[in-house]
DNA sequence: TTAATATCGGACAAATAAGTCTGATAAATA
DNA sequence: TATTTATCAGACTTATTTGTCCGATATTAA
């Protein structure tokens, strides 16, 4: 199911660019989230509350509460979130798992890997929520409801 | 720990990496297999009989016996043991989780990981296990003891 | 034929990830 | 002030992955 981030890292994705969606000043509570995504209830609060802790969400209790982003969108990155949740273990460790691969002891994988998830980092850190949020509006992008 | 294969697969292409340096017509045994890779024994077992069962390996009960290659290690790709433990599903899914990601309704990294995963697709089919033996036996690239 | 040594099959146990429940706390509104 | 509605904290359950155990079966060698 999950291909490269844990589930829990795709739900917090897929809820920060919900609530990047949503004009500054404005909170999302976790019934609204959950009632547009695909994110069992609970599992949401207990994803959402560990991004307010990480720093990456503010949250606020009391009738009109919820959570918004600590940051401006275009200033939050998709590593940001993958950080946040699953750590940047991917960058260091050997791809096929061998125990002393490093800079001594190459596997025979090690210097294509580094490559390919140097532009995976790329990849992640040069999209932001801002971008997500926009593109994920056009026509053709759709896909929360 | 695992960072792009399950532990399992990981484990898998470390033995498979193993048994591949061995003289055609040579048998492993668990024993011999799990004394020099860090794999626990009786999982290695369980581990090593599904890739027969998947032909990849062959297996020979007895006093004699033990697990080789089914074919040429030159003719068996890394893709071949990744596709037996773990599938091919990373070739499908969308990478942020999203349910209705595909072709009609692609998210903001569809293309991007398009182009990323069929590198990395290409990195699995492109190596065989005789390169990474090879390799590995090379100085500075020693990883198996 | 007997003993030793290997895989095989299935059930079992432990660890981790995913998901749930409940009571406490804080803010807004009536 | 009392009620409502939200997050918060921690314990709990369930599912999945990882790892273990044991008896059966097949092969070899004494």
């Amino acid at each position: 199911m999950s291909i490269f981030f844990s589930r829990q890292c795709e739900y917090a994705i897929q809820s920060a660019v919900y609530i990047a969606k949503k004009q500054v000043g404005e909170w999302t509570t976790v019934k609204e989230l959950t009632g547009h995504l695909n994110v069992p209830y609970h599992f949401s609060g207990k994803i959402l509350q560990n991004l307010s802790r990480k720093g990456v969400l503010i949250s606020m209790k009391g009738t009109r509460g919820g959570f918004a982003l600590a940051k401006p969108a275009k200033e939050v990155t998709l590593f940001d979130i993958v950080d946040a949740v699953d750590g940047s273990a991917f960058h260091t460790a050997c791809v096929m798992g061998f125990p002393k691969c490093g800079d001594g002891h190459k596997c025979s994988l090690h210097d294509q890997w580094h490559l390919l998830r140097e532009k995976i980092y790329q990849m992640l850190v040069k999209k932001s929520l801002n971008d997500l949020a926009r593109d994920m509006d056009k026509p053709g992008y759709q896909i929360l409801p």
